[in-house]
DNA sequence: AATACATGAACAACCGATTGCGCAAAACGT
DNA sequence: ACGTTTTGCGCAATCGGTTGTTCATGTATT
């Protein structure tokens, strides 16, 4: 490799200036003449030197570290989502020379952020899953520290960014509404989650906006186990639901098991629509008709903002992001083929 | 909030101190009074100071930081692993201090790990996934940084650790061979991977353990989509396969499906035994036959190592953790009842 | 009692950058 | 041509710690 390493203390003795006039070559802040600093820059790139950014972070008080919080009690259907966001918060930080320090929390447990915040190992925070009155946002805020939220909290005060659930479950909606389907279940998971709420807000939504009445009884929130998707299908079916949307990958692989072992055929039988996580049911015969989010994409625009507020840009208090449904097989319109 | 941020400096000046011997109270390291150093740290306490971790790395060119090199071009399948090693790894690295910066890296671009490394961010770093000859591992070694790679690969000069795949794997074919099962077929991912050898491994030492004669033509490896597990689970059936084992949870629920499409019952006309990589399968009926490994463990063993490591420690070149084998009803012995 | 050794604490340099201030030279205005 | 402003650059302090060396004590050795 290269010998040693460079500090701006040999480039300034080797090129016979001082190292303020380095610094300032490659800050490009305060005054240097034209040639002076392409001299300095000249050499730096030859010799590809690297500033040490733990100096530069002391001197300025910063660490181009920004925080991950990662929910340490999390449940497997919701890992994509979480390593998408990852994925493009790191790119976009990587790009603008910071770096991603994960810190692991739980509902009763965020001393890993406390410890990153104390020792000073991060100029900001990203949370993800945040809950309204969260200990992790309460802190921060405490601590005068920047982060932004992924996802939706009712705390406006928290600079957030989601994905706009609520129109594109009306969306949705609207388009079977529009096909004619009237019963339609809708089954979901943790209901105190933003996410969850959003999502049914936009199915009443549309039946709002169509004229039509909606039965409450036909939806289920807080589902967790297959167990109990099963139990729910069965009753569905007697009561002749005519599509049946699942808010994750999960729930609706149970559906789709359930249906088949009842013999239920999708979509000519009954309709199923979901909101795709990850790839699992990508390849899934019918096809499903799903909406679908650019996870990656929310996270480089979380990334981008936070490092926007850092830079002590002003950023937007609440951004959404868009949606894609794809209308597939498995709420095509079907001839009812009797007897078959 | 307290009022200003406490230095080294703070405390000498008012307890009339030098900055050396707070120094020196703090780390133990030096000579110092017993009574000067309980003076200094009941000051610390009562004022609940903390070192400024930036300046301390500075000073001892460290950062107190390890990086996490995770893939970027995972399969859903993988996340469960990965978030547990996630899990054990941050929880020992703040135990001690450390906090953890992740890397995002794919084959072709292992930039995101090389920034890290030349701006000086990280002490060491932790390798998921590790492949022969794999550029990160490459690039460590030259830039002699500590690492320590999760999961076995055939460089012997890297430090590594993983479950003990090939005994498990052999155990559980042991068990089933035990039973009277004969045709056993195993269902693997990429080939390429150590952890699909090792398993290979196992499964035909138990064969040759009990001097039995092992059917090569019913090991398929490299599958990688629920199609092709259907494909394959009718040609078994059709074989007279006894038992099925598959390397991970997706593969398993591929051919559980299958089999109920086929109207093949578990565990009377085909048992079934798995890897279990998350707990999709945990309450699935029958409840499976599977091979368990404590993954946020491993994540724990690793980062220790690795932290051993950078304190200048000395390391065992290899560990292999252990596994549990739980027999559950989808390899249960059956009565075949006829007629059903 | 004289010499050797161990101990406790401070001085000051250092890690590798940034930055306010000062000074000389160059550019400007009239 | 002379005073004023601008420009280019270096000095030295600073960020908050660590550490090799020095030095004044206190204790042990014979």
């Amino acid at each position: 490799m290269d010998e040693k390493n460079l500090t701006i203390g040999d480039i300034a003795r080797e090129l016979g200036v001082s190292k303020t006039t380095v610094s300032r070559a490659i800050s490009g802040k305060g005054r240097i003449g034209a040639e002076t600093r392409e001299k300095v820059l000249q050499y730096i790139e030859e010799h590809n030197y690297r500033p040490n950014v733990i100096a530069k972070g002391l001197a300025q008080s910063r660490t181009f570290n920004i925080g991950l919080v990662m929910p340490g009690d999390y449940n497997v259907v919701e890992l994509p989502f979480f390593q998408n966001c990852m994925l493009g918060i790191s790119k976009v930080a990587s790009s603008m020379d910071y770096d991603v320090l994960i810190s692991v929390v739980t509902a009763e447990d965020i001393s890993q952020l406390q410890r990153a915040v104390i020792n000073h190992k991060i100029d900001g925070v990203i949370l993800t899953r945040t809950l309204v009155e969260d200990a992790p946002a309460k802190y921060l805020k405490e601590m005068q520290i920047p982060f932004v939220a992924i996802g939706s909290t009712e705390d406006r005060s928290i600079i957030q960014i989601d994905n706009d659930h609520r129109s594109a479950c009306r969306e949705l909606t609207e388009k079977l509404l529009t096909q004619g389907i009237r019963k339609i279940a809708l089954i979901g998971g943790n209901q105190s989650y933003m996410v969850t709420k959003n999502r049914l807000g936009g199915f009443m939504e549309a039946y709002t906006r169509q004229g039509l009445e909606l039965e409450k009884e036909h939806i289920y929130l807080d589902v967790e186990d297959g167990a109990m998707v099963k139990e729910l299908v069965q009753r569905m079916i007697k009561e002749g639901i005519e599509c049946i949307i699942t808010m994750d990958d999960y729930l609706c692989s149970c559906v789709l098991n359930t249906l088949q072992q009842l013999q239920i055929h999708v979509p000519e039988q009954v309709k199923v629509a979901s909101f795709y996580d990850s790839s699992f049911l990508e390849n899934h015969v019918p096809s499903i008709t799903s909406i679908q989010f650019d996870v990656e994409e929310l996270g480089r625009m979380t990334c981008k903002t936070l490092l926007g507020m850092i830079e002590g840009e002003a950023v937007p208090e609440k951004s959404l992001l868009g949606y894609e449904i794809s209308l597939r097989n498995s709420t095509e319109k079907t001839v009812l083929v009797q007897n078959r």
